[in-house]
DNA sequence: CAAGGATGATACTCTTTAGTATCATTTTGA
DNA sequence: TCAAAATGATACTAAAGAGTATCATCCTTG
């Protein structure tokens, strides 16, 4: 019966990426249940609303952490993560879009340091001069979010393949888009 | 009477980035006007929203036209309209943050169609070999939209300058952030 | 000053949605 | 098979917000 309340945070986190506004009758229909189950699996819209969070924030620990314990250069691990991260773009854009409103002080927290594996990856390569240290590194973490957000929006909408997604992201953060001659 | 509506504009403008689900009686009190006179102003909420809209498409469209006709080469006329851009930020943030919310896709495709000058400028640019042609445009025009917005987001908690916002979008396009050696 | 328009406060209706309660039906598992 | 649990439908309540109507007050302008 814990498979049944994974289903609908499932199905809730697509559709909250889609529709951060849904209501109750939107979420339960969209997990193919009745509106009362709904509440009768989460007191509230909050208590669901937190453990999606939860959840989603153990997706990106588990997505990532492996990689950043590997016996590699930094930047292998940069590319690695960048890559495993795309797929989890749902997952990725829901916190994103609720990283302002989260209520929860203990669920804001876990996000603020959910959120500093991106120093510990960049931090490196800006003191091994690959990064030019120069650049704050919110800049470097922000972009590199919206890089993953929007490739895996391209994903999604079946327009490309991971593979080709992640090329896409990292030509785009090694040489930039445009070409001074 | 319209200088009045254009101070109601500006403050919605300033409250509805921040917080998109402001109520009417919020963006009344942000106003400093009541809730009645707000009615008086605007017959409905989305008459309101509608309006602000089309202000910020043509404050947008003002901040940008100039630069599109200037006899320029094309990548120049690009860095002066990114630089144009950045100040725009909450008129942009405005605008993203109301397209992601719209439920009329009718109004959604007048913001997509709205966005079209990226396409009008970065086109020649792939044609001339300054864009890798390989790349999709959408991935580039969303790219540079979200640079912009970063910049904005700098610039406007006083983290940087202008100028400094707008090279960091600028090196970011021309060398991306990750140098490989 | 005086009349007419603009304003703010407020009370009202209407709609939507969260959350609760109930009950008949279905599913499960011993 | 049968009792207990889970479910769906539905009908409630309560709260919040949009939009309307009213009225007393304030401001403008002639």
């Amino acid at each position: 019966m814990q498979d049944k309340k994974q289903h609908i945070i499932n199905s809730s986190i697509s559709l909250l990426a889609q529709s951060p506004l849904a209501s109750m009758d939107e979420i339960a229909k969209a997990s193919g249940i009745g509106r009362a189950t709904l509440f009768r699996h989460f007191k509230n819209r909050q208590a669901l609303v937190d453990e999606i969070e939860l959840i989603c924030e153990s997706r990106i620990d588990d997505a990532v952490e492996p990689f950043l314990s590997l016996d590699l250069p930094d930047i292998q691990r940069l590319y690695l993560v960048i890559n495993a991260m795309i797929p989890m773009g749902d997952t990725f854009h829901f916190l994103s879009l609720e990283a302002y409103n989260l209520k929860n002080p203990l669920i804001r927290e876990q996000y603020r340091q959910d959120r500093e594996f991106w120093q510990k990856l960049l931090r490196p390569l800006q003191e091994q001069g690959i990064i030019d240290s120069q650049l704050p590194l919110g800049w470097l973490s922000d972009t590199i979010d919206n890089l993953v957000l929007q490739a895996w929006e391209l994903m999604n909408s079946d327009k490309m393949s991971h593979t080709e997604a992640t090329r896409l992201v990292w030509s785009t953060l090694t040489k930039g888009m445009i070409e001074i001659k």
